[in-house]
DNA sequence: GATCCTATTGACCAAACGATCAACAATGCT
DNA sequence: AGCATTGTTGATCGTTTGGTCAATAGGATC
């Protein structure tokens, strides 16, 4: 498949001896590149020569494939959720707009990166690990301040439940901006033109207005709509 | 993995000697379904148990895996287009609300399912060969209608190519309401109870509301916004 | 520069995998 | 009933795959 058999991250040929932590830092990063790439059933012998070693050196360090795998996993997870993001939503002075803006933006940029949303999804297809762990960081910490920001939005106070309706609104917003990253990353289909933050900034602006700008009305409003 | 090598289709082991063509629709019925749950990476063997054969029956009707693969990617595609969805979004009597949500409600039917939905995304993580063809379409038969109908419903009447943030906006619908399969069959979160395609109807119809609502005023007003 | 420590490797194993083929056994035809 | 047709299987092949291990060699310490 890969015309050359060493790559990317090595010149050539490095030849040998890493210090332990050095060369199990290489081995993660190359298996997150490497597995987000091929899949989780992407094999030892490949990803050994994606890192510049022999597969067997793989298992000096990881005694399994699986260990790698949980590696993998753990590596991808710690560091992606910032708690910064809960703050902004949390404040009290910021208006619903504001706050959805300036987390979603910040948002895309970490949790719409190639390597997290393509294991998200093979993850997804086979084990369910991380989206098991990712939605239930959704579902506690980040859906009801939205709610909640958004009902405030609307000039309600309830603290209830969110409603199935209510709930199923805001992830057409969410799936949406998501969506963005499934395009780019797992069916790799371009539409339009330039990908750069500040662009993917325009795109969630508009989805955020077009969510907050209408909610009042579908949700809150008098029963009486289509 | 599966507790019982022989299973659903079968009652438990119908013996032999299948006419071709009703032995190669059932191959090809069981290989939609396995490969949906395994992936594409699914062993030959595992998928012989599952339809009730040995696997080397299978390489009589399939003289390759990937032959096999090809006439699975064929049987999920075809038929799934209906052009009648091309005749809802170009009749003239009807008004962008009530287009977009028969049409999305039917689609959602057809394109929301289980073994579409996984297939699409397997593919799109391995080959690409479903999402190059299924985007395809979207670009080509579906977006314009819908930026002509949300055009039309803030009444403009320009034919021009449609503008990134346009396209995008309406990518957010789309994507928004796609969402509702990726939970489903990809990440299996149920975040709330029942999935009936009447619920789905209901959630859809908001969407669609949210979008139409506020398209004018997001795309189309006067520039001063945020 | 000799010595020790250990990172690294090549060779190897058993099971799994796609694929092949000669032999077997239903079914239809006469 | 007998025969030809062909759907079906068990055995087998060559390769790939995750995993093991004894042997090698690079670097630090003295």
């Amino acid at each position: 498949m890969t015309p050359f058999p060493a790559l990317s991250l090595e010149s050539a040929a490095p030849r040998k001896r890493l210090s332990t932590l050095e060369r199990e830092r290489q081995i993660t990063a190359g298996a997150i590149r490497f597995f987000s790439e091929r899949g989780l059933d992407g094999q030892m012998r490949d990803l050994a020569k994606h890192v510049g070693i022999t597969h067997a050196l793989l298992y000096h360090y990881f005694p399994t494939k699986q260990a790698l795998i949980d590696r993998v996993y753990e590596e991808l997870f710690e560091g992606l959720w910032k708690t910064e993001w809960e703050q902004i939503l949390d404040d009290p002075k910021l208006d619903a707009p504001t706050k959805f803006k300036r987390f979603y933006i910040d948002y895309a940029k970490a949790v719409l990166a190639r390597d997290f949303v393509r294991i998200l999804v093979f993850s997804g297809l086979s084990d369910r690990y991380i989206p098991d762990r990712f939605f239930e960081l959704l579902r506690t910490r980040l859906f009801p301040r939205l709610i909640r920001a958004s009902r405030r939005h609307c000039g309600i106070v309830s603290r209830a439940k969110p409603a199935a309706r209510e709930l199923e609104l805001l992830l057409g917003l969410h799936g949406g901006i998501f969506y963005i990253g499934m395009r780019r990353w797992v069916y790799q289909q371009s539409l339009h033109g330039a990908e750069t933050p500040e662009q993917d900034a325009v795109y969630i602006n508009d989805r955020v207005d077009s969510y907050l700008n209408s909610v009042q009305q579908i949700l809150y409003a008098a029963p009486s709509a289509t």
